[in-house]
DNA sequence: TCTCGAGATTAGACAGAGTCCAATTCTTAT
DNA sequence: ATAAGAATTGGACTCTGTCTAATCTCGAGA
C-alpha cells in the first residue's frame, strides 16, 4: 500500500538524483525509511527489509545507510548511547527524545531561534547544529 | 602535581557530599576526570587510572562512571556514535564538536537563549536540553 | 582484637552494534 | 554475449559495555 509519492519507481529516481545507483536492496532500504518517515535503527531496517524472505545482509544494510548519509539522502541522529537512528527527514529540524520510551519526535526548526552563541574558532565552519530536548513523563522518577 | 582544589582528600569529600562511598578506585577515577576537566571516554579513563600499575578493572570503571552519573557528579555526552564521553562539568553548558578531530569543547549556556520551541506534550517534563554544534576546519571536505 | 556481613572489586564470559574481507553475483557498457 | 566494475554476501572480527560468581575490604560490634 505505497503512497504514490514513495513508490519504488520514484525512490529509484530520487536515488539517481543523489548520485546513487538504485539497486534492488537500496530501493528497499530507502522504501523502509521514506514510506514510514520514522527514525529507524539499522537493525529495525534490516528486520523490515527481510520481513518476508531474507533478502539483504547486515553488511549491505550498513553499507547502504552509510552511502545514503554520505550522499545526504538521510541524516543520523545520535541520542541513544546504544545505537544510531537514521532520519529520512533532512529538512532543518531538531528532536525531542523521550528517555523513558526511547521515542524520538521531530521539532520543526523554522520557528526556533538560538542566540548568544560564541563566535566559531578561526578557520572553522559550522557543519550543523543538533538540539535534543530530553523529556520524560512527569511521574517518572529522575533516577 | 595536584592542584589543591582536586586533591584526593578534597575529592573524597566531594564524593561523600554526593552520597558516594569514597573508595580508592573511585577517587582515582574522579581524579582522572576532575584534574583534567576534559571529556573522557571510559577506555581513556581506564588507561589513565592504570598508567603505572594495573589497579582498576573495566567493570569497576563502568560501575563507577554509572554511579557518578546517577549521583549527578558528572554528565554523559552523546555525540560520537562509537562511544560515550563523560563530562565533569555539570553546570549548564552546551558543546562544540569538531567532527574531524573528535575534539569536544564546552560552550557556556548562560548567554545562550533558545526561543520558538513548541510546548511540551501534556504530562511530560523536560529533563534537559543538549545542543551540539558540529564544526570542521574550513578546508576540510564535506565528505 | 576478632568476626561478620554489606558493599566493592575482579576476571572473564558474554551481548550487541558495526566493520572488514575475500568470494560471489549482479549491472551495464560495449 | 562478454568482460569490467560495482554491489552484495556470510562470517569472522573488533569494540563498547554488561553480567556473574567469586573474592576482597573494611567498619561495627562483641
Amino acid at each position: 500500500m505505497d503512497s504514490m509519492q514513495y513508490s519504488r519507481d520514484n525512490l529509484a529516481e530520487t536515488l539517481r538524483a543523489h548520485g546513487i545507483n538504485p539497486t534492488h536492496q537500496r530501493i528497499e532500504i530507502a522504501h523502509a525509511l521514506f514510506s514510514r518517515l520514522e527514525h529507524l535503527s539499522a537493525d529495525q531496517i534490516m528486520a523490515i527489509v527481510n520481513e518476508r524472505h531474507s533478502e539483504t545482509s547486515k553488511a549491505t544494510v550498513y553499507n547502504t545507510l552509510n552511502l545514503f548519509l554520505e550522499k545526504k539522502l538521510i541524516r543520523e541522529v545520535i541520542v541513544d548511547p546504544n545505537k544510531v537512528f537514521y532520519d529520512p527527514n533532512t529538512s532543518a529540524h531538531y528532536h525531542m527524545y523521550d528517555v523513558e520510551s526511547g521515542k524520538l519526535t521531530d521539532i520543526d526548526a523554522t520557528a526556533v531561534r538560538v542566540s548568544g552563541l560564541p563566535p566559531l574558532p578561526a578557520g572553522m565552519v559550522t557543519e550543523g547544529m543538533d538540539i535534543v530536548i530530553r523529556v520524560r513523563p512527569a511521574d517518572y522518577p529522575t533516577q
